[in-house]
Parts: C-alpha cells; sequence; structure tokens
DNA sequence: AGCACGCCGACT
DNA sequence: GTCGGCGTGCTC
C-alpha cells in the first residue's frame, strides 16, 4: 500500500509545504533520523506514535467515524487516549499546497487512541490544541457508548454527549482524595426475608455475576437492601453502580449507603448538582477514588473502575428513559453494561415490568422474592370496589367516595395519616369497551383505536378503520370515551372530612415525608410521601382512569403505580388497609389484592407475545415528513419477517420539546444547560408527520437497528429530504 | 454540515 | 473569451 505514491513519481525531494503528505511513509522509516517530519507550521512531531485517532464530538451521523491526525510533539504527553481535544475539520484544511489557508472549523472530540502509522493516504491535520489532560473516555467508556449507539441506531456522538459531562477546569484542577480500601463484607440484615438474599450478597461479596430480578417487600426497608447489594460488591474488591428513578429515591439510598460504609466510598450522581459538582463527582469516579455511585438516569454511564454491579430500581418508571438522542432506556444500559463488564445485575422494583419479567422467563436473570406469609405480613389488607357504589354520607358523595372508602379513611384517621391517590388531571384515557373497559384495539395488528370523527375508528398503528368494532374480551360494542376532572375530587374531600389538615402533594410541590398525625394526604401517583411510621390507611381513587390510559402498559402502569402508593400504607399486621376503586375483575386489580406483580407481568409477558408486542418483538418507530419516510423506507434492507405496520399520519413534533403526556412524571431539571442534540429540521405546530412502525421477530432487533442506522447514514451522505427520526423500543406507541 | 471543485449558460 | 449556476463529493 506505499506503491502508490511511488508509483506516482512523488518527488524524491518533497517541499517543505508537501512534507505532510508524507508523514505515514516518514513514520515508517524511522531510521532516516535528520528529516524528522514536521507540521506545516513547523512543529516537530510526537517520536512515539505520532498518529491520533480522533472521534468528532458533534456533526451529522456520516462523521461516525474516527479521523487521523497528526500529534505535534509539543502536545505529546497531554495527547493521551481518552482526552478531550480540539481539531480543524473540514474542506480547506488541506490546501496545504496554497499556502496560508486554514479553513475548516474547529470541531471538540476525543482521543480514542495513538498509532503509529495511518490508512489515510492524504496530508494528516496536527492536532490543534489539547483541551485538558484528563483521559474522560475510558476505553471501557468508549465501548459502552458504541454499544449503545449501535442498540439505538444512533451516533456515537449523541451517545458521548449524555455519557461526558462538560468539562469543568476547576473541578478538574482540584484533587480527588485516595481510595479507600473495600469495605468489610455487610450483614445480610433485611435480605434474610428473601430466601435466596444472603446467597445473592454472597455471590456480590465472592466477585461473582449473578442476576437478579429483586421484587422488594412493601415498606421503607429497601434503599437499605440496595446499600447493601453496593457494600457486598465493594467489599469483592470492585465497584458498583445504582440507577434511581429520581433525586428523591437515589438520596434515600445514598442515606443508607452513608449509614453504611460512611462517607468516602460512594458518591451520589445528580442532574440537578451544579456543573462544577456534577463534573467534580464524575471525575472522582473517572479516577478511581470512589468505587460506587448512586443516581439517577445519567449516571447510568458513571465510568465506575472495575464495575462489579450495576442495579436499577423502579425500570417501569419512564424517567429512566432519556429524552435525548438516541434515547436509551437506562435498564437496557445497564444490561449492557452488566454484559459487556461482566458485573452482576440486580433489577428491584416494588413491582415488575415485563421488561424484567422477560429476564426471568429468559433464564437470563432469576427472580428474588419473599415468600407468600412475608409478603402477606408486610402488605396492606387490599380492597376494591366498583367506582358505581357510593356512600351513604353526603359529604362523602359530593366527594363521589364509595362507601368503603370512606369508611377506610374515617378509621384510618383514627390511627394516623392516610394516604389518597388521585390520577392527575390531564390523563387521557383511550377509548374502551363501555361495559368491561377493555381498551379496544384494532382487530388487525392489535394497535389502539383513535375515533377519527364520531362514527370512524382508525388504528394508531396500522391505520386501517374499523366499521364495526366488537369488544375482543366480552362482546360488547359500544365505547366510551373517558374524561375526569380528578382535581376537584382531591378538593372535596377536604370537606367529607371536617376538621381533619389536608395535605397535597403533586407536580408542583411534592412533599418528601409527612409526620406520623392524622392527616389526609392527597396525592398523585408519583408524588406520594412517605409517611412516618407508614400510613394507616390509603384509598386509590378513580383507578380506570389509570387503566384507561392510552398506552400499551397501562396495566402494568396502574398496577406499579398502586403499589408504590400501598407499599407506604402499615402492613396487614399492622392494620394498614388500602381501598382501590376499580372494577375488581380486571386484571390488574386482582394483581393488587393478591400483591402479586410478578404473575401479573408474567402474563402480561405471555401475552404480548402472542400479539407481536414488545419487548417480545422489538420495534422501531420512523417519524418524519411522508416522502422522507417513504424515502428511508425503500432504501432500507431491513432484516427477514419484518413487518412494516402504517405509515399513519401523527402530529409533528416540535423541535426542542419532548412530546410528553400527562401522567408522565414531571421531566427531570436539565443541569449543564446541555440542549438536546436535535437535528430533526423544523415542525411547525399542526403539521403532520408520517410514522411507520417496523417490528421484528426475537433477535432481530440489532439487525433492525443496523439497517436503519445505515440507511440513515446514507441517505444523510446524499442529502436526500428531509430529516427522519428513528427510535428504537418507542415506549409510547399506545 | 460547510466548502471546495467542476462542468454547463449569459455576460463584458 | 470569463463569471457563476449549484450538482457531487470530501473533510484526517
Amino acid at each position: 500500500m506505499s506503491g502508490e505514491n511511488e508509483q506516482d513519481g512523488a518527488p524524491a525531494e518533497p517541499s517543505a509545504g508537501e512534507q505532510l503528505a508524507l508523514i505515514r511513509e516518514t513514520v515508517r522509516r524511522t531510521k532516516a533520523p535528520k528529516a524528522r517530519p514536521r507540521t506545516w507550521r513547523g512543529a516537530p512531531l510526537a517520536e512515539n506514535l505520532p498518529v491520533a485517532r480522533v472521534l468528532v464530538d458533534k456533526g451529522p451521523v456520516h462523521l461516525d467515524q474516527l479521523w487521523d491526525y497528526a500529534v505535534p510533539a509539543e502536545l505529546d504527553t497531554r495527547a493521551r487516549p481518552g482526552v478531550r481535544v480540539r481539531v480543524r475539520f473540514g474542506a480547506g484544511t488541506g490546501q496545504v499546497h496554497s499556502g496560508r489557508r486554514e479553513g475548516g472549523g474547529l470541531l471538540d472530540g476525543y482521543i480514542v487512541e495513538r498509532v503509529a502509522t495511518s490508512d489515510y493516504t492524504g496530508p494528516l491535520a496536527a492536532i490543534a490544541q489539547v483541551l485538558s489532560p484528563e483521559p474522560v473516555l475510558t476505553p471501557a467508556l468508549l465501548g459502552l457508548c458504541r454499544a449503545v449507539a449501535d442498540r439505538y441506531a444512533g451516533s456515537l456522538a449523541d451517545v458521548l454527549q449524555l455519557a461526558v459531562p462538560p468539562r469543568n477546569a476547576g473541578a478538574e484542577a482540584e484533587a480527588s482524595p485516595p481510595p479507600l480500601p473495600p469495605p468489610p463484607r455487610p450483614r445480610p440484615g433485611s435480605w434474610t426475608r428473601y430466601p435466596a438474599g444472603p446467597a445473592f450478597l454472597g455471590a456480590l461479596a465472592r466477585g461473582d455475576a449473578a442476576r437478579a430480578v429483586w421484587t422488594a417487600l412493601p415498606g421503607p426497608h429497601w434503599p437499605g437492601e440496595l446499600a447493601t447489594a453496593i457494600a457486598a460488591t465493594l467489599a469483592s474488591g470492585r465497584g458498583a453502580l445504582a440507577v434511581l428513578p429520581d433525586g428523591r429515591s437515589a438520596a434515600r439510598v445514598d442515606a443508607a449507603l452513608t449509614e453504611l460504609l460512611g462517607e468516602g466510598r460512594h458518591t451520589l450522581l445528580l442532574a440537578e448538582a451544579g456543573p462544577r459538582e456534577r463534573y467534580r463527582r464524575w471525575l472522582a469516579v473517572s479516577r478511581g477514588s470512589v468505587r460506587a455511585v448512586v443516581g439517577t438516569r445519567a449516571a447510568m454511564f458513571a465510568p465506575v473502575r472495575d464495575l462489579g454491579l450495576v442495579a436499577i430500581w423502579d425500570d417501569g418508571d419512564t424517567s429512566h428513559s432519556d429524552p435525548n438522542a438516541p434515547r436509551p432506556h437506562a435498564r437496557d444500559v445497564l444490561l449492557l453494561r452488566a454484559v459487556q463488564e461482566r458485573a452482576a445485575f440486580l433489577a428491584g422494583d416494588l413491582s415488575r415490568t415485563v421488561e424484567a419479567a422477560q429476564l426471568v422467563e429468559n433464564g437470563w436473570a432469576l427472580p428474588l422474592e419473599a415468600p407468600r406469609d412475608q409478603v402477606r405480613a408486610a402488605a396492606p389488607r387490599i380492597r376494591t370496589v366498583s367506582d358505581t357504589d357510593q356512600a351513604r354520607d353526603p359529604a362523602a358523595r359530593a366527594a363521589r367516595l364509595p362507601s368503603i372508602a370512606w369508611q377506610t379513611l374515617r378509621d384510618g384517621l383514627r390511627q394516623g395519616p392516610v394516604l389518597v391517590q388521585v390520577p392527575r388531571r390531564g390523563y387521557v384515557p383511550r377509548l374502551a369497551c363501555e361495559r368491561c373497559r377493555e381498551p379496544a384495539r384494532c382487530a388487525h395488528c392489535a394497535g389502539p383505536l383513535e375515533a377519527t370523527d364520531a362514527d370512524t375508528l382508525t388504528c394508531s398503528w396500522c391505520g386501517r378503520t374499523e366499521e364495526n368494532w366488537t369488544c375482543a374480551e366480552c362482546g360488547g360494542t359500544r365505547l366510551r370515551a373517558q374524561v375526569v376532572g380528578a382535581r376537584r375530587t382531591a378538593e372535596e374531600l377536604g370537606r367529607a372530612f371536617p376538621g381533619v389538615p389536608v395535605r397535597t402533594s403533586g407536580r408542583d410541590h411534592v412533599l418528601d415525608t409527612v409526620p406520623a398525625e392524622p392527616a389526609l394526604v392527597v396525592a398523585t401517583p408519583g408524588a406520594e410521601p412517605v409517611a412516618a411510621g407508614g400510613y394507616a390507611a390509603g384509598v386509590l381513587l378513580d383507578g380506570w382512569v389509570l387503566l384507561g390510559r392510552p398506552d400499551l402498559r397501562a396495566g402494568e402502569e396502574a398496577l406499579r403505580r398502586w403499589l408504590d402508593a400501598a407499599a407506604l400504607v402499615r402492613g396487614h399486621d399492622e392494620g394498614g388497609t388500602v381501598v382501590v376503586v376499580a372494577e375488581p375483575t380486571l386484571r390488574p386489580v386482582q394483581a393488587l389484592m393478591r400483591w402479586d406483580p410478578a404473575g401479573h407481568a408474567a402474563r402480561e409477558l405471555g401475552e404480548r407475545a402472542q400479539l407481536g408486542f414488545p419487548p417480545v418483538s422489538r420495534m422501531a418507530a420512523v417519524t418524519g415528513p411522508a416522502e422522507a419516510v417513504d424515502g428511508l423506507l425503500e432504501t432500507l434492507e431491513l432484516p427477514a419477517g419484518t413487518e412494516i405496520l402504517g405509515p399513519v399520519t401523527v402530529p409533528a413534533d416540535e423541535p426542542g420539546t419532548r412530546q410528553r403526556r400527562a401522567g408522565d412524571p414531571a421531566p427531570a431539571a436539565r443541569g449543564g444547560g446541555r440542549q438536546p442534540a436535535r437535528r430533526t429540521r423544523e415542525a411547525a405546530p399542526g403539521d403532520t408527520w408520517a410514522r411507520v412502525l417496523l417490528r421484528v421477530r426475537p433477535g432481530s432487533g440489532a439487525a433492525l437497528a443496523a439497517a436503519l442506522k445505515t440507511a440513515q447514514a446514507a441517505r444523510l451522505v446524499k442529502r436526500e429530504g428531509a430529516a427522519v427520526q428513528v427510535r428504537i423500543d418507542p415506549p409510547d406507541i399506545g
């Protein structure tokens, strides 16, 4: 391959301006020491490994590759693999012959590796600047980001943007403290309530890559148990990482770890910390001075050294899904890490997602569950009542409280605080059978039906219309569009119980805790405060609203929110009672009564397998202007057996604003001022786009992602048509 | 994405 | 004869 220039008759004595073109050859002939190659500025090159392979941080997908740059001698020691650099990139840079030309902009990037020679035949440009000598992009982190980019058909640069926090010079200048020695192996504590618990801790402490799906008992012990699992991993000499859905829960685990290990062995990584503090803590992890991390979503990439355990708490919470491209989910990122870094895996939850159930079903992870009698003792007594039953008391009736709910609250208030869960205003449940409330689904692809006009139903997946809908469950033919004003109910509760203090916790002010005194605590799902000593009773109002959500996961989600709230109520053995106002025959309601999230998830998984729903099948959503979506589909080489559902018309996404549904938790505060990487064309509000869903069999997910990435890249290179959004595992396809 | 180069029409 | 359209392709 060195022959090309020789055959072309390259001049034997290159002019000064042309020397750069010959770096490759000169480097190879290291025995000719007199003519040390020089950059065009006259600076000598590094003696060892004078070529740096650089990953450019921003830019379009087709720049998703490494570029070779020359390393000037004066940057040699600082230009280590993993450091942030600035390089000149773009047309014009190569114009060494035409004099002073310095075209092309300066781009930020990372040195991925240093090598002796380059395969690139043109002249190498020199690295313009080493921004910082801190090697932030370690090989492990790079490998993880690559895997995430592949999995989500996204670019490495986009993933790096999520994984590496912005630099802060002040934080970098500070020294990180020296690492503490591994702590002693912790006692199992309340883990003994789970038959397999002590063995799991033992495996962690031994250094095994144990994998478990943990259904935590209701009550206040889980943060301590999670902390114990982390401590056991540290005892093995390895690091640990736990990702929680919000700052509140992360802080609880952090506090439990501090109690267990003292300060210095772990750190809390939260988005809401300032940029300097965030980077300071991240650096402490990257430098190996802290071996355990507890944090929210962004912490999923934390560069923990010698990772021994990845844990996720409550993987069904929507905040585990990163809103920035390529929208990775913390559970999947941690799964990738467990495999790549040979770490143990723990998915803990009061409930269970179908994804977690699949890990158990596959045999990839073992279930970590308590025996029935433990569950029964720890969980409150659950009663259900359908919403047609109305209380006799006029005040209770005004608050639309069924009599059992009213009695339960009244009795509970004698013993302490009571919790009332009220669905958030703005939930817009989808069409459901009037008789049995089963969501209306398409006869062809089982997608959700929407009312296009007074008497036409349209499938929002495949676009087919349904003329004569009948309920697959009960044969009913009438639908109801469910609308609710739940807020009013909460206000009226105060009037139903005069003289009792009413506290509210919701989107605007979320209460962390409430004292043990009798009070009505009205909270929206996910915002329930923890009561000192537990709530005496709980009422879960308007269950049908949660169940009727326009979402594939409506049942799973309703159960999750009920279990989360009910777990704050005192256990059966302490007289705790919860009333759920929902149709008693429905599956999630039954699962709540039996406190059986695992059984519910297993059945749900079986059903999804039958209907071809994720996560059993893998799906990708392709959204954009109709011609652009068509264009992408034409170039796409799909894996065999891919089903194409649609296209359907959907409202265009406004740039910079993620479409969020009422009922989702508030978006986590974005620290660091980083903007979502969005190269999507502007869409005016009211525009419509086309959306196609691609569905593949289990096992073809990677092939689908690869095909989409290839097609996207090809279109970008050729600049064909408008940008198209590709989303793997869309969580909100209704 | 920028920014060159390149191969065709209307101007001094 | 030259200036300049933006089609095509490269950027280390």
